[in-house]
DNA sequence: CCCCTATCTGAACACCGTCAAGAACTAGCG
DNA sequence: CGCTAGTTCTTGACGGTGTTCAGATAGGGG
């Protein structure tokens, strides 16, 4: 429906590339990855079932292009949350908050950047590319940290920092995707807050604790 | 081949259902959840495609069943591992560490308690039981430490310094389980050590910061 | 002893991923 | 313009899957 409007709608689709993986994108929205069906894919781009395999190698390669996609755009979202605070102790709440929101307002490509038969095999080269890339910026970001930075070099700590950084954007993602957060789904006290409160609470706790750690150490 | 050696492979099977955890379990140690076939589970536990469905609703009741199993087994790993630490400031780092060894040791186990089929829908009883449990002791742990008593009560921060522990202890487990840890998959430094260590060390950093930030504030 | 119930089988349905062969269309060369 | 080459899509098929249902089988209570 979004096609270029002049194109029409002839037996060579205009871009059926792109548009499978929207329409797998459409269908993420209400249905988890695993459930995701190639059939229904090219169902909702209107081909026949095996369509697709002009285009990719498989119903896995067609997540890894979705994975690629969604790794680049979480990057440039941190890149954005960071350029815009003052190089001062905030980078890593930013960080933090930066990759949890991404989750939350683009599940589908969170979800499958995370599937797991993308995570196995060395497959796709641009998939370790994009990965790689999202480590050296948040290594980058850590770095130029002053207060971090002699704490970091001379203890050695800094891939457990950025561990633990990582450790705990991450988890805060997932559990907030799978909604052990901030519902009264399961948990005994007050998180009633919606998710993206609970993780800015948590970001920023991360943040304080560090700073005042790393100050006193 | 494992059953009580009096009973005969008759036509009735000595106990199908524990027979087909089992079967699921041996299969998931070497394929993922999400390609785990029903019908070879039932192949391995020597019955008919149809079987399970007179212990299981589906094969989401089975995942279920084995999710809640899981959830025992992980408290009871983390009931052993406070108990063995003096009330100090420990706690904090032996229940992370114990979250993520048992991802690490039992990712069968662990990978089926998170899977997608069993997270969305109120279905299972038992599995909001299990869930619910582990808050509640692992709010009762972080109650009991005096130093962070105060803090929490003050501040109001009890469940965001909760959720901070549960995040980097899920994420860390996460990210160990899928590869991304520990190898040289894709992080541009010295990360070469095991997952094992890394988790250990992430928690022991954690429950330093926290200490250390607690102390001063 | 017989019947009843729980348990398991066999066949069936619809759906899935994937592949081989061929039809439909486009592009480019003469 | 017309023919050819090549890309793109379809059709049809194979084996595998989850699930259902009618019927076969076994064991226990009357």
């Amino acid at each position: 429906m979004l096609k270029t409007p002049d194109v029409k709608a002839s037996y060579h689709h205009g871009d059926l590339r792109r548009a499978l993986v929207d329409a797998s994108l459409e269908i993420l929205t209400s249905r988890d990855v695993a459930d995701l069906s190639l059939r229904e894919v090219a169902r909702r781009a209107g081909v026949s079932p095996a369509a697709p395999y002009h285009h990719f190698g498989g119903k896995a390669e067609l997540l890894a292009a979705i994975a690629v996609e969604a790794y680049g755009l979480l990057e440039e979202r941190m890149r954005l949350a960071v350029a815009g605070t003052d190089e001062g102790g905030a980078t890593l709440r930013d960080c933090v908050r930066a990759y949890v929101r991404f989750a939350l307002e683009q599940p589908s490509h969170f979800r499958v950047m995370h599937h797991a038969e993308l995570r196995n095999g060395e497959t796709h080269e641009e998939l370790a590319k994009a990965r790689q890339s999202i480590w050296q910026f948040l290594a980058e970001v850590l770095r130029g940290d002053p207060v971090k930075k002699d704490f970091l070099i001379e203890a050695g700590n800094e891939s457990t920092l950025l561990c633990l950084a990582w450790a705990t954007a991450h988890g805060l993602a997932t559990l907030c995707l799978d909604g052990y957060l901030g519902s009264k789904l399961s948990m005994p006290f007050d998180v009633a807050q919606e998710p993206e409160a609970v993780a800015d609470a948590v970001s920023a706790l991360l943040a304080t604790l560090v700073d005042t750690a790393l100050r006193r150490g």
